[in-house]
Parts: C-alpha cells; structure tokens; sequence
DNA sequence: CACGCAATAAATGGATACAATTTAGCGGTA
DNA sequence: TACCGCTAAATTGTATCCATTTATTGCGTG
C-alpha cells in the first residue's frame, strides 16, 4: 500500500507514529496540524486515518475527529489471548497440511540462530534488534506453514494494538531466565512440529504466547513508566499483512 | 459509524451492495459512476472505500483504484476454519470467566425458539429470517458471554467475507436433515455451557461452524449457480462490530 | 463569584477544481 | 495483418474552498 501516493505514506507514517508512542492514547489528531507537519493536504490524511482507524489504531466520532485509540491493561491481556489461540490453530494446521522440509530447516536454523544470540548469557540492547527479528520470522514461519493466509492476516490484526507485537521483546538482562524459558518454548515447539505432534506444538505455542502477555502486563501494572521506558520498536519492516487472495 | 456523516451511509450502502451481490466480485469500482449513484461527491466515498477495504470487502491497488474483492472457495473454507476456532475459543472462555444466570437463560430461550421454527417439521422460506436472526443471537450470545471484546471483534470480521457470515442459512427445506442437526449442535451447546463444560462445548461448536462451511463449499463446488440464487441475506441488522474498549 | 448565554474561533465534513497517471483508441509502418 | 508508438479520453490522486458542527472565550446577569 505504500510506495508512491501520498495517502500509502501517510498511513505508514501515522502507524509508525502511533506505535512508537509519539502520539500518545487519547490524543486527538488535528487535521491541520498533521497535514502540514507531513507535508501533505488534508484530504490524503483523511484517507489514511481512515484506513488506521479500521485498522484498530484511531477512534472515530463524527464530527469530532479521530483520536489515538487507547487500550486499557485489561484489553491487552484479552488481545494476547487471542493471539495465542491463533497462533496454536496454525500449529495445529500447519502439521495438519503437512510441513514441507523447507520449513522445517528453516525453523531449525531460526532456532540456532537464537541460540547463538542467547549464548553469551545476556541479551543486551545491541542485540535486541537481531533477536527481535529472528522472533518475528520463527512466528510468520509457522504461520505460514498453516497455509492459511487469512491466519497471517488476522493475527497481523492483533499486533495492531500497541504492546501486543512479537516485534515487542520486554526482557532485558535482568530477566534472561525468562527470555530463556521462552527460547526454550522456541526449542521445543520446533521439535513437536518437526514430529508432526500439531497439538503438543500448539500447547506449546499457546503458553508461550499467553505467558508473555502476563509477563508484560505484570509489568505494565507494577511499573508502567519503567516498562514504557523498555519497550523498544522494531524499525519499519514489513510488518503490514498482506491482504492478497 | 452510520447516522449522520456521507461517509458513514456510504459505508453501509456499498458494504450492503457488496454482501448483497450488487457489485460482482473483481468488478472495479467507479468512483464518478457511484458517487452520482449515491448522491455523493466522491470525497466520502473515498473515505468508505478506505473503509471497506481494510474491511476486506475491496481491494485496492494505487492509481488503479478499487475492486470488489473475490475470494476463491478455497480461501473461504479456510476463514471457517479461523471462525471455527474463535468460535470454540468463545467456548472456553465463557466457561473460564463464568457464565451468569441471565446467559443460561438467554441460551434456554434461544434454543427454545429455534425449535419452535423447527417444529413443523420443514423450514419454508418465510420462517428463514426468523431462524436467521435466532442463530445469530445464538453465537452472538457466546461470543458475548466471553467477555472478550476482541472476539466479538475478529469473528465480525470473518463476516465480512462474503458467504461466511451466520447471518447465511444455506439448507432449506431440501436439506432439512441438516438443519436439523446443526440445530441439535444448538442444543448440546448450550447444555455443555449450561454444566460449565468448556472444552466439550468447544469440540462442538468447532465442528458446527466448520461442518457449515464445508457444507457450503460443497454445494459451491457442484452448482455454483443455484447456490447463490438460493442465498439470501438478512436486511442490515446491526452487524457492523463495534471496535470500542 | 458562579452560572448561563452568545459570539467567535477552530476543526471537521463535503464539494469542486486541478494535476498526474493510466487506459483506450487510432494511425502508421514493417 | 500484426505491432509499435502516439494522442486523447477516462480515471484516479491531491489540493483548495465552502458549509456545518463543535469548542472556546468573554460578557452579562443573577
């Protein structure tokens, strides 16, 4: 969607906004103001706020204006639930259709990959990025390997709203036992769809997923500022589902 | 979103003329052509195209402007299937956070309706928006008892691909066997959620609403034609998810 | 001093005008 | 006849302008 109209970048330029946590929940967005400040007119940012506000991420009321939508700690936990559920329904399909060699190599390097990020004992911010990374593609891997583009897409929704993204990795160095654990899930869901055990991969999944919610939202209620301050966004990649078929 | 706004009514009136076969799946969008149509210039249409698109009704391509989107058969069963799991995942959680007296009941009544419609021993054309509207105050009431915004939300969405929506009731008087069963999937539903039982009324709702699409699918695969000519939509009841929280 | 109302300012929603891109039609040439 | 390129119409994308609604300010009154 993005590339050349003007509309398309607006769209990625207000996501990355609101994801980034320039504009903050709650805030109105003036028309005016954001039109100039992108240098661009009205109408193409109406089309993009539109766009987002579909996406999750703006609320509307009419003749009022969009805000950036705010989600409560309760609803970020709902949203993980969520997402876990999916992402255990495309371990399930994924065994289901049949995993192709390709894949199964694929998550075995992934794994590796990871391990060699975790092996100096620490994860500290320089390579926070490369692990992020290589945690997005162990998930789409998967998720695509249930050859169910409609999966990619829905659980693309729920990264929709802030703080629920695999793009999100909460712990530091401070709490490597628990990136640890997760890494260990990583390990051992990689095994069970290597086995064809669909169900015991998304058990798995389903933890793993639901536990880093819990984790993230202890976090969010025992010290907010502190866990705002942490959270560090992946740069733009490609993280806008496809919505091809 | 509708009321007041051009935007909003040309919302809900290209959304209508999609799900209701008006505008042909691939068809592109004109936007002189139906902004004259609806009485509009074509700056709110734009805005609703934007809409519907993120919606999954059009698609849209820069400079090219929008289509109605098309979706293979293939890509529908395997929305039933994302609808199947959320669906059971409504299940879950229902039984997880406890299911009130007044749900139970509502259940009851529902379930006692849809008996009634079925009584006779057929189901005629004219009782078809009845039992349309108790199946959809069926799932909605599950979906509601979960407490899950969110899952109100992204089985909304499922919806907005054409023919997967619970508001189709495909089987008539020809096919009342099956009817007649999905209606006893009703039943065992509600008594599974009736006795806290969530896994069990998980397993049962998964394959009623994956049994439907397949059902679905099946009937496409043979005669395309008669199919859509015996599909018939509800009128614009409210289906359009709310996205508050 | 508080409350209410009115006038004014500001912001949104919609329509129109203009620019850029794509598509279709047409003619020429090998 | 098939193919290529050019021109013109159609269509989309953007900007600007106007109307309507909402928010704010300030004044007057109780």
């Amino acid at each position: 969607m993005k590339g050349k109209t003007a509309a398309g970048e607006a769209t990625a330029a207000l996501r990355e906004m609101i994801l980034s946590g320039q504009l903050h929940p709650g805030q109105p967005v003036r028309q005016n103001h954001l039109s100039e400040l992108l240098g661009i007119s009205r109408t193409p940012l109406r089309t993009a706020m539109a766009t987002l506000t579909q996406d999750g991420l703006l609320s509307y009321e009419e003749n009022r204006g969009y805000r950036v939508k705010s989600f409560s700690v309760d609803s970020i936990i709902k949203v993980f639930e969520i997402r876990a559920g999916l992402e255990a329904m495309a371990c399930r399909a994924a065994v289901r259709c049949g995993i192709d060699n390709a894949t199964i190599e694929e998550l075995d390097r992934l794994v590796t990959i990871g391990d060699r990020i975790l092996s100096s004992g620490s994860l500290d911010v320089a390579d926070l990025p490369e692990y992020r990374q290589f945690n997005v593609r162990f998930h789409d891997t998967i998720i695509n390997a249930a050859q169910n583009p409609w999966l990619h897409e829905f659980v693309g929704r729920t990264h929709n709203v802030p703080l629920v993204s695999d793009r999100i990795i909460l712990w530091e160095a401070d709490d490597f036992a628990l990136i640890q654990r997760s890494h260990d899930d990583h390990h051992r869901i990689a095994r069970a769809l290597r086995n064809s055990d669909g169900e015991r991969a998304a058990a798995i999944m389903h933890e793993h997923v639901q536990y880093a919610g819990e984790a993230l939202v202890d976090r969010l209620r025992n010290d907010p500022e502190e866990t705002f301050r942490k959270l560090a966004f992946s740069p733009p990649t490609a993280n806008t589902c496809q919505k091809d078929q």
